[in-house]
Formats: structure tokens, C-alpha cells, sequence
DNA sequence: ATCATCAGGTGATATATATCATAAGGGCAC
DNA sequence: GTGCCCTTATGATATATATCACCTGATGAT
């Protein structure tokens, strides 16, 4: 359980303090944590959504989310998965009014809110924690748009271990998952669709290499569903 | 011709002061004016290549360029294309020490370079400097993401048209224009091949819709075009 | 309990795209 | 000039992917 006293600010515990507030002094900290708004949210829930109006800073504390954007057909597309350390409130918020895009708790998820007005002011009165902000946002869109190039060369079959591997390794650093999206959000994902989806995850399971219980996922041949995704 | 004058800080007249130099001084833009380099890049030059060390920050006074990267089978993808007031110097300068891209010249490119550690410097000592520059690096991925997703969402022949429309209303402002790249360069764009991207302008062609001289193109139907850019 | 809805799953077929072959023309080295 | 490489171009065919149809089981509303 997170301790809620008040007057006692709990960003000087916070994991993420040393991310983006490691060059503020403890006044500054004081602002920042009298400020900011702690959220969780449910599997499901929608933290920001499409066209909204943009008022927050947003970073996760703790669980998963999906950034998705509604095509005109009504049919949606997932830009990116984010998970803590990951940014949340990406490239829209510094240069647009609205968001472009809707973001999806995939898991229980903790944020910390902080209004965007005090943090660009903060950015102006701290050029130290402005460079780190860059530097911030700089490693987090770099990585959508290489992501994004990868998944883009490679076919169904590469795509989908791709995919896997990703939440084997940068999520939840394991060979056995429990995938937290539905077959039909992995084509959105990957720009194919579900049944293909399911056909290509039918295979891997029936060539041994990975076992699965719907969800449940376990990779069994890690370095051949590596090769898939490298290029097979 | 540029005056070339020395001890004259051309950077006053220089348009792209006002993007991202606005909140400096005199004194500041003196110093800055000493520093930057200016260089002109022939077509087909590379300006910076993937995998070297990234000590400057670029950015494009005229001229077209193309961002790449080499896959591992040797086959290039292309990024997204940058024209002045866009961004060159994008997303890896603050968060890598090497580029994961090459930026190679499509015309005769013109554009100023500034230490990199000199930017970091006045994004430290100017807070609204580094606001500014935040909302241009923001746009700037933006719309490369955006772009890449409405590219994702669509089939052979609406890239095609996203491709020429791209270039006809960003670019060259005109229902002539002259492609800047090869049927090839557009096929590393969209991720398709060289044979489709050719048999699509031809279709485009024999349906009357662009005329076509070689590079030379005209968008006869522009609405069509659109439309099947949009989904068609 | 019944019905609707949705995720997962599989097969048959249609369609989109890639691959391979071939060719004409331009540019460039020698 | 000749030969070579590259771009544009087109056709035939192979392959990858989408679409449609259908099924199961779970869930939720009434």
C-alpha cells in the first residue's frame, strides 16, 4: 500500500524522482509534490483520450499501457505499448493542443499527474531539468519510430515473435508471459489481422516453440522465435 | 549568393532564427553566429551517416533530404523525408552517442551546424530556448510517427498517392512537380517493391490521373488521388 | 435459462504483393 | 565507340496475406 499522509511528500521515495526530477532541489520537489495527482487505473480504462484537450504531464508509476489511434474505417491502431521509465505523455504535448491518440491501461496502472502549464514553467526556470526532459523524450519517441521501422520490414511471422519477444523481454523479462493483449490487439499492433494472428501463434505452438494456454504463453525455443523475428 | 562577410552575424537575417534561436539575446546570437558552420551538401551527399559519433546539431536552411537506415540484409529503409523548417538533428542527438540513421542529400542541401554541446549548454543556461526547442523536436516526431502510421494502414496504391501527395502539398506546393527521389527511394518509403511502385504510377497513369515524364509528374485528378490516398 | 456478444480458433478461397524474367534507354568508365 | 550498371518498365507466376464462413467456449445482460 502506497503511504497517502499528508504533508509528507513521497516523491523523495519515488523511482521515477531520479528520472525526471533529479536535477530539482528539495524546494522545487516540495512544488512538484504538492502539485502533482496520484491516479490508478483499471484494465481497461482510458487515461487520455483522442482529441482531448491536453492539460497533463503523464507518467506511469507502475503497471501497462497502450497508446491507439482510430482510423477513419472506425478500426484502430496501436502506435506503442508503454511501461514505467517509458514516457506516457509523448510527442503530442509539448507541440499539439490535443491528443492524437488515446492512451489504454492494459494492466492496473499508476500514474502521476502533473499540470503541463507547471512543467513547462519548470522547464524555462530549469534548464538541467530540461535537457534531461529532451533527453527523455529523445530516447522514448526514438524508440517508437525504430520499433516501428523494424516491424515495418519484416512479415507476418517475424512480426508476431517480434512481438513476443518484446514482452518477453522488455516487459516482463521472462520466457513465461501472460500476454496482457488479445490476439486482435496484436494485429492491431502489427498491422495484420487476427485471424492471421492466431493462424501464425497456432504454428509456433505446433512446431514446438513456444506453449500456450490461451494468455498464458511460454517460449520454449527462445532462440528460434528470435531468428523468426530477426528474419524468417 | 549568401554574403560571406567576416565579423557580419548573417544569423539576424537567417529565417530560421525565429524557429529556434526567438528567445535569445543579441549577445547570445553573437556567440552562436561564431560557432555554427554553415555547408552546402551536393545531391546524393551524405550529411551525417548512420553509426557515427553525433557531435553537431544540424539543421536544414534549404534543400530535401532523406533519413536512412541499412537493414540487416543490406537494403535500405527510408525514414521520412526533411525539408527546411523541419528538423535534422532529430530524435538520437540527445539520447545516443551515435546516429541510427544516415541523412543523405536528395537536392542541393544547404544547412547550419552548431556544436552539440553548445546546444546542451544553452538549453541549461536559457529555459526558454529549451521550451522552444522541445516543441520543435515534438512536432517533428510527431509527424514522423503519425506519418509512418497512416503509411502502416494502407495498401500498395494509397501509399503510392500519400507518397505523391506528400511531395505535391508539403514539398513543392504544386500539381507539378519534380520527384526528388526514385521509384526505388519511394518503394524504401512505403515498404513496398520497385516493380509495385512502378506498375502503380503506371496505373495512376493509364486511369488519367497523373501524367508522367520521368521524374517529371503532374496530378491531373487531384481529387482522386486524395481519395485514394485516404482508403482506395 | 436464453440470447447476444466477443475472443479464440480453423479451413477454403480471393486478393494483394513479391519474385523472377526480360527488355529498353541513359549515364559513365575506359 | 563498347561494355557495364542502374532506372524504368511490363508480364507471368509464386507466395503472403486478407476475407469469409463457420465453430467453440466464455461472459454478461435480461
Amino acid at each position: 500500500m502506497e503511504k497517502s499522509a499528508i504533508n509528507v511528500c513521497n516523491c523523495i521515495d519515488c523511482k521515477l524522482k531520479n528520472l525526471f526530477f533529479f536535477f530539482v532541489d528539495n524546494e522545487e520537489l516540495e512544488r512538484v509534490c504538492s502539485i502533482k495527482v496520484e491516479n490508478i487505473f483499471k484494465q481497461g480504462d482510458a487515461i487520455t483520450k483522442e482529441g482531448d484537450t491536453i492539460r497533463d504531464f503523464i507518467y506511469l508509476k507502475s503497471g501497462l499501457v497502450k497508446l491507439t489511434r482510430k482510423m477513419s474505417n472506425g478500426n484502430e491502431q496501436i502506435l506503442s505499448f508503454g511501461k514505467p521509465f517509458d514516457f506516457v505523455s509523448l510527442f503530442s504535448i509539448f507541440s499539439s493542443t490535443s491528443y492524437n491518440y488515446s492512451v489504454i491501461a492494459l494492466e492496473d496502472t499508476e500514474i502521476c499527474i502533473l499540470n503541463l502549464d507547471f512543467v513547462k514553467n519548470t522547464i524555462t526556470r530549469n534548464g538541467k531539468f530540461a535537457l534531461n526532459l529532451i533527453q527523455k523524450i529523445s530516447d522514448a519517441t526514438d524508440r517508437i519510430i525504430l520499433d516501428n521501422l523494424e516491424i515495418k520490414r519484416k512479415h507476418l511471422h517475424g512480426r508476431v515473435a517480434h512481438v513476443l519477444i518484446y514482452f518477453s523481454d522488455q516487459v516482463y523479462k521472462s520466457k513465461s508471459i501472460e500476454l496482457p493483449v488479445s490476439r486482435r490487439e496484436i494485429a492491431e499492433f502489427i498491422g495484420m489481422t487476427t485471424e492471421n494472428v492466431i493462424r501464425t501463434l497456432s504454428e509456433f505452438k505446433k512446431d514446438g516453440i513456444i506453449r500456450t494456454f490461451g494468455k498464458d504463453i511460454e517460449i520454449v525455443d527462445y532462440e528460434r522465435l528470435k531468428a523468426i523475428s530477426e528474419h524468417g
